[in-house]
DNA sequence: CAATTGATGAGACAAGGTCTTATATTTGTG
DNA sequence: CACAAATATAAGACCTTGTCTCATCAATTG
């Protein structure tokens, strides 16, 4: 089944990555805690600029230091994916298990991020990764085009 | 078939991207031309900056403004693909025709590009591209993990 | 609650990428 | 073939993204 998805987000996920976190041995500072709670919230990915505005924004400033370290140790602990995407902007996302993952449409037009999911081509891609000269760990797809809004526009 | 692939690059790129950026109304300067050759060249994604340093090196100097300018020109003439994959940085390669279409296998630890194709994949991609809320033009696949180099030392 | 150790913020720094402008080349025309 | 018009290019200022260091601050532990 192929569709843009939009299952509403599993509120657990900051807890899980607190917990991770923790185990992990990091302690729980501030900057940390609102982090992963923005990023909770989130749907699709963001960069790391947009989230260190929406913090500001919020009254709950991080400084880029710590929303780049932090979004490391997240990505090290497999709870964020780090997603590259149209003119060199990095992009991060929660992790989600089962019906949380999936692969994005990028429109060139007006760069806007679509997320999609599609179980034919999970297995494909799983039946690729053990063809391959390297121990694979994570897979993105990206397809690029015209989105429907810039189509009619155009 | 999963293969690292290793055809020679046809010989006749750099020709085709001449011609239709001259049919688009371009004139033919030696920064264009200088690039395209190397491009032409190339097996695998090579970064903007790699580019310039490759063109500096053999004597073909093209400023850094130009190599971007004409990256541009030749992604929007769909002649070169755009590459994001670790670390933000964002590689250019040119885009063939049938045999020369690949995808990328990443090494997380060192870095290293790998290119790869199989069939049933980019069947696949086909259909999952028809099944998508948007005008697919493009597609990317990319795998990470750690390449047998890095496993071995390890 | 004091000491220790890790977490954070601030800002210097580096690299990648964009933009402007003066100069050099190409191309069309007489 | 020379000239004019228009585009291509180089150089470098500038901005944005991401990294690093270090002084300060807060969470843990006994």
């Amino acid at each position: 089944m192929t569709h843009a998805h939009d299952e509403t987000a599993p509120v657990d996920w900051a807890e899980r990555a607190s917990e991770r976190l923790a185990l992990a041995g990091y302690r729980r500072g501030g900057a940390r805690h609102n982090l992963i709670r923005l990023l909770a919230a989130q749907r699709c990915a963001l960069s790391a600029a947009e989230l260190q505005e929406a913090l500001a924004h919020e009254q709950r400033s991080v400084s880029r230091a710590s929303v780049y370290r932090i979004l490391e140790e997240l990505e090290r602990a497999e709870l964020v994916a780090r997603i590259e995407v149209g003119q060199g902007i990095v992009r991060f996302e929660p992790i989600r298990h089962g019906a949380g993952h999936h692969h994005h449409l990028v429109c060139d037009h007006c760069g806007r991020l679509i997320p999609f999911s599609d179980e034919g081509l999970e297995r494909e891609l799983e039946r690729v990764s053990e063809r391959v000269p390297l121990v694979v760990a994570e897979h993105d797809v990206i397809l690029r085009g015209e989105c429907a809004a810039c189509s009619e526009h155009a």
